[in-house]
DNA sequence: CAGTATCCCCTACGATACTG
DNA sequence: CAGTATCGTAGGGGATACTG
C-alpha cells in the first residue's frame, strides 16, 4: 500500500512532545513568558503583573520554566537580596508562538463564543 | 527612555484568552485536532490513531472541540450508526499553528533536554 | 459502533502561615 | 524581598462496566 501522504508533515505528536508543551503551555507559563519577553523582571513585579497569581503558583512556574531551561534566574547579592528573571536565550525562540497564539485567541474568540452559543442551546 | 519596543504587540493575556487556550491546547486536544487536520475520522478510528486516550477522555475532547466550533460532528444514519468528526472551517486556523508548536517542540527538546540536566544535577 | 455511567485517585492549585 | 511549608479541595483523567 503506497497511499501514506506524499509530504508528510513529519510531526507525529509523541509522549515527549505533548509532556514538553504541557510544561509550557500550562495555565501560567503563557503569561510569566509574555511578561518576561518584554522586560526583566523581578519575583513581585511579576506577581504584581499577574495579579491573580498566588506565590507557589509563581513559584512553581518560574521553577519549571527555569528547568526547561526557558528562564533565567539571576541572583544579585544585596541586601536583602534581589532576584531577577529573564528570558533565556531559548524562551526567545517562543516569542513568536506566542504572540502568533495570542493573535489567534483574540481574532478566534468572537466565532468561538457564537459556536458557543449555538452548541448550548442545542437543548 | 524610549526604549519600549515600537510596535508594541498589544497582546494583553486575559482571562479569556487563558480559558480559550486552555480548551484547545489540553492534554488531548493537540492529537485530535491533528490527526483531523490530516482526515476526517470515525471514533474508533481516533481511538486507534490515539492509543493511550481512554474513551471517556476522548468523547469529552470532541465534545469540548466541538462546542468551540473547531470540530464537526456528522451523524451518518446508517445501521449501526456510523459518526464522522472532521476539523470545521475554523478549526482550520489551527492548523498552522499546531504545526508550528510541534515544529518548535521537535527543534528545541535536545536543548531542553540538556537544560534539565544542568539543572537537575545541581544538587 | 459510539458512546454513558460510576467510582476512585491523584495532583494541580489556592489559602494561609512562616523564614533567611 | 523572595521565597518555603503545610493543609485542604476541585476536577481532570483512568479503569471498568453497561447500552441503544
Amino acid at each position: 500500500m503506497l497511499e501514506t501522504t506524499p509530504a508528510a508533515p513529519a510531526t507525529q505528536i509523541t509522549a515527549e512532545h505533548r509532556e514538553l508543551l504541557d510544561q509550557i503551555l500550562d495555565k501560567w507559563s503563557l503569561q510569566v513568558l509574555d511578561r518576561l519577553c518584554e522586560q526583566p523582571s523581578r519575583f513581585n513585579e511579576l506577581r504584581r503583573a499577574i495579579p491573580l497569581i498566588t506565590q507557589k503558583s509563581l513559584t512553581a512556574t518560574l521553577r519549571r520554566l527555569e528547568r526547561n531551561g526557558m528562564v533565567d534566574r539571576v541572583v544579585v547579592n544585596t541586601r536583602p537580596l534581589a532576584v531577577e528573571y529573564r528570558i533565556s536565550a531559548l524562551g526567545t525562540t517562543l516569542q513568536d508562538l506566542i504572540d502568533a497564539l495570542l493573535r489567534w485567541t483574540t481574532v478566534t474568540m468572537p466565532e468561538v463564543e457564537r459556536a458557543r452559543e449555538r452548541f448550548d442551546e442545542e437543548t
